[in-house]
DNA sequence: AGCACGCCGACT
DNA sequence: GTCGGCGTGCTC
């Protein structure tokens, strides 16, 4: 046997021989198999095989066909001859990555523990890529007393040809699927593979709702209550669907719902088939371009201007924080930062530099479109996930040709293929959208700097209300601050009003909406004039509160509330998210003794029949997930709001950002709490942040705003500060807390996820990491210096019938840590825990 | 992950 | 005897 006579060679040397080697990753393997594989390459392909290009090699004991990426060419290996196979060749018709995107995939692995294929996947559009694909075909007739699973095979595969074994399955049972290699065997059918080819995508089929919202919403009630999951998931994710159309492929990745459960839904008229163009343009007919004024900037904007564009002509990786308060004009700078971006020399192939804007999500990209289109037409670009394969392609092939040079996108966008970057901006720096909660769970900011880095480009990040991470690289030096002080236009700053919602409590008003907002209201419905009111949409969240003393129930271990988890069966509990700990509700407050508990937490839908009840003259309309299903509908709505044919917006995040409302002077938050007391260190930032901005939403025209804050603690510093859009204090006292409590900027987590089938398995194994750590820290890893929490148990403890347990690990990422994570990755990789598969996360949100 | 190999019980 | 189930180990 070839392994036994390695086993008795393994001690001694061998002779490295000098032939020419691909040195590959198979884009297709778990992350246990992610290594680097050696292959030779035979003769007459020594000149088309390249680092970056994709081959076909034999892949394990039934050298089954697998693609792989060429990570390095080399001329010898250390492997034993007898180990190392041939490579079939290249796959035909492929892309290969430049060496950037190459690069970029092993710093992905690197630094977010992805394997190679799923780096290769978020660099480059599925569209690009070649996959393997397997079918069965008929070879010999079985004798006419075979058993029946063989016939029905045979038979199908008579009638219709080539098939998967995933349809054999579906169509002929688990026994035949089961016995298909044993057929093989036999001679009556062959297995075959084949390369499907890339980009071949010219129309695709996409399937969009066939009736109305109610309708398919009723329906929706329906399958749920059959229990016929994959249905109501299709059917879901339709609804909150931007462009309100899907393709099967798109179904498959975020519902898992197979063609038939399409079928069905197709069949039963819920569904409508249509085979689209691939190459439209999405944005063309959306959003009419406003016409470009000359963009005229003020003093001070020209000034910041200035500065950025004196960093970027150094031609060095530079990164620049623009910290300006809302309505400052921040895109007018951004605007001329690009004018210079794209004006740069040529290099000597005649290629331009090229400037990529992030915005945090879909919605906003329409909007940021038409404004850079209005002045750069059809030089600009968009990429989201939004997009169809075809166009997420066709827009990175034009990028990759350096036939455009902006691009507008989300976080994806991140990986705009130019081949010389000059700027990347990060808009609105610090949303939680830019880092990914999908493997690779990379930040877009970390690859920005990597490949600004890399372009000798620019980084810019802009913000109203920058994340501490960039606000603390912005004070030690590391990128440069540029401010911007007054608000555009000279408009002022709204009067903040805030309420507090306890007063209302022990006079017996009850409900979202408060006295004070109430008269405000009133007051604006009076003169004609619009309202937004805002709600947070992790209000859905329950926590405890005692109505006598404000005060809400914490966890007695960390700084957060305590959610409020009502279980299937049995009584609720108390748990902290961060933690882990759990805890009976308890029937007193801890604090003054007081006996009656009041659960906080409302959604949307509550706010507006209240509002109905309170103002029935008003005209209300709300925004959230549950009326955007629809195609546009969020533009829809926003523009109806615009053109006054409502009095009151109710909404969530979404009326926070982008579009100005000349009407609106007054804005209220109906409890700004709700994310004060959220389970995350980040609570006070995020909920500054939000209060900054939607406080920014009002008196942005000539008439002067108010905007009303609804809280139970009315003299948290967070809210003062918001009040007083006051970023600096409230930066100072953060930066402070986190440093004291270890929490980043000040240091990294690194999330350990352990998922398994059966609980004892988790368990043990989670109990053999946890000593594995502690034995590595105390031995080989002693010098780095960690704390580490759990595991524990998440509050998603079993989701779809896995079990998953936590570790938090509070260290600073180098390269050493890295090396430490990695040494935990591969020893739960081993044999013994092969039912656990463990999953790291850097500063997660 | 997938597949081969090898050892065990149930059956023509 | 042989088929097929499942545990174990390996993939350049």
């Amino acid at each position: 046997m070839m392994s036994d006579y390695y086993r008795k060679n393994k001690g001694k040397k061998t002779t490295p021989l000098p032939v020419p080697v691909a040195r590959v990753n198979l884009i297709d393997a778990p992350y246990s198999l992610d290594k680097t594989y050696d292959y030779y390459i035979p003769e007459p392909l020594t000149e088309s095989i390249i680092a970056g290009g994709f081959v076909v090699v034999p892949f394990g004991g039934g050298n089954r066909r697998q693609i792989a990426l060429v990570t390095e060419v080399s001329d010898h290996t250390d492997y034993p001859e007898f180990k190392i196979k041939t490579l079939y060749g290249p796959v035909e018709n492929s892309i290969s990555l430049t060496p950037e995107q190459l690069a970029l995939c092993v710093y992905l692995k690197e630094t977010t523990f992805c394997s190679i294929g799923e780096a290769v996947r978020t660099v480059v559009p599925s569209a690009a890529l070649s996959s393997i694909s397997e079918y069965y075909e008929v070879a010999q007739t079985p004798p006419m007393d075979s058993d029946l699973a063989t016939l029905s095979v045979y038979n199908l595969l008579t009638k219709v040809g080539p098939v998967t074994k995933e349809r054999i399955q579906t169509e002929c049972g688990d026994e035949a699927y089961r016995r298909l290699p044993q057929m093989v065997k036999k001679g009556y059918i062959t297995r075959q593979t084949e390369i499907a080819g890339s980009a071949a995508v010219r129309y695709q089929t996409f399937y969009s709702l066939a009736k109305d919202t109610d309708t398919i919403k009723a329906h929706l009630e329906k399958v749920k209550r059959r229990g016929a999951v994959r249905q109501a998931a299709v059917l879901e994710a339709l609804l909150e669907c931007v462009d309100s159309a899907m393709t099967s492929a798109e179904f498959r990745s975020e519902t898992g719902a197979s063609a038939s459960v399409l079928k069905n839904l197709t069949e039963a008229g819920f569904l409508k088939e249509e085979k689209k163009d691939l190459y439209r343009d999405p944005y063309s007919a959306q959003v009419p371009e406003p016409a470009p004024d000359n963009n005229q900037l003020s003093q001070e904007q020209q000034q910041a201007a200035d500065k950025i564009i004196a960093l970027y002509r150094t031609s060095e990786p530079k990164a620049a924080l623009l910290h300006g308060v809302t309505g400052s004009g921040k895109t007018r700078v951004i605007k001329r930062l690009i004018d210079e971006v794209i004006a740069s020399p040529p290099d000597e192939n005649g290629i331009g530099r090229a400037a990529i804007v992030l915005v945090p999500e879909i919605s906003l990209t329409p909007q940021a479109v038409a404004f850079f289109r209005s002045y750069y037409k059809d030089r600009v670009v968009v990429l989201h996930s939004g997009l169809s394969a075809g166009e997420r392609y066709d827009s990175w092939r034009r990028m990759s040709l350096g036939e455009v040079d902006v691009c507008i996108g989300t976080r994806s966008a991140v990986f705009a293929p130019f081949p010389r970057i000059g700027m990347i901006v990060i808009d609105e720096e610090q949303e939680h959208t830019y880092k990914s909660d999908m493997t690779p769970r990379y930040h877009a900011r970390e690859i920005a700097r990597y490949r600004c880095a890399k372009h000798n480009a620019l980084m810019l990040l802009s913000s109203a209300t920058p994340s501490l991470e960039a606000y603390r690289k912005a004070e030690t030096g590391a990128y440069t601050l540029v401010e911007l002080n007054t608000r555009y236009g000279g408009a002022i700053l709204p009067e903040v009003i805030i309420a507090d919602s306890r007063v209302d409590l022990r006079n017996g008003i009850v409900g979202p909406v408060g006295s004070i907002l109430r008269e405000e209201i009133e007051k604006n419905l009076q003169k004609g004039e619009q309202a937004i009111l805002f709600l947070n949409r992790r209000g859905y969240n329950r926590f405890l509160r005692c109505p006598l003393c404000g005060e809400v129930i914490m966890c007695p271990h960390c700084s957060v509330a305590l959610t409020f988890h009502s279980a299937r069966q049995g009584e609720g509990h108390l748990s902290c998210h961060w933690c882990g700990y759990r805890t009976a509700v308890p029937d007193k407050c801890p604090g003054c003794g007081g006996e009656h508990l009041s659960y906080e937490g409302y959604g949307t839908q509550k706010v507006e029949e209240e509002l109905l009840k309170l103002f029935p003259s008003a005209r209300v309309l709300r925004l959230d997930a549950d009326t955007t299903s629809a195609k546009f509908s969020c533009d829809e709505i926003l523009n109806a709001f615009k053109n006054r044919e409502a009095d009151i917006l109710l909404g969530t995040q979404m009326v926070t950002k982008g579009h100005d409302f000349p009407g609106v002077t007054l804005v209220g938050v109906l409890s700004a709490d709700m994310s004060l007391y959220l389970n995350d260190y980040r609570a006070n930032e995020e909920t500054f942040a939000l209060l900054t901005q939607v406080i920014g939403r009002a008196g942005r025209s000539d008439t002067p705003g108010r905007a009303v804050i609804q809280t139970y603690s009315p003299d948290h510093p967070v809210i003062r500060l918001a009040a007083k859009q006051d970023y600096q204090t409230f930066y100072k006292n953060e930066a402070a807390l986190r440093k004291t409590l270890v929490f980043p900027p000040f240091c990294d987590i690194a999330q350990l996820t352990l998922t398994g089938d059966e609980e004892t398995h988790l368990y043990n194994a989670a109990i053999a990491l946890n000593d594995y750590i502690k034995s590595q820290l105390i031995g080989s890893y002693k010098d780095v210096s960690v704390i580490v929490t759990g595991p524990f148990e998440p509050y998603q403890y079993k989701v779809n019938d896995k079990y998953r347990l936590k570790f938090m690990i509070k260290c600073g990422i180098n390269r050493r840590t890295r090396k430490f994570l990695n040494s935990i990755m591969s020893m739960m990789n081993e044999q013994a825990y092969k039912l656990v598969t463990a999953s790291l996360d850097i500063n997660p949100n």
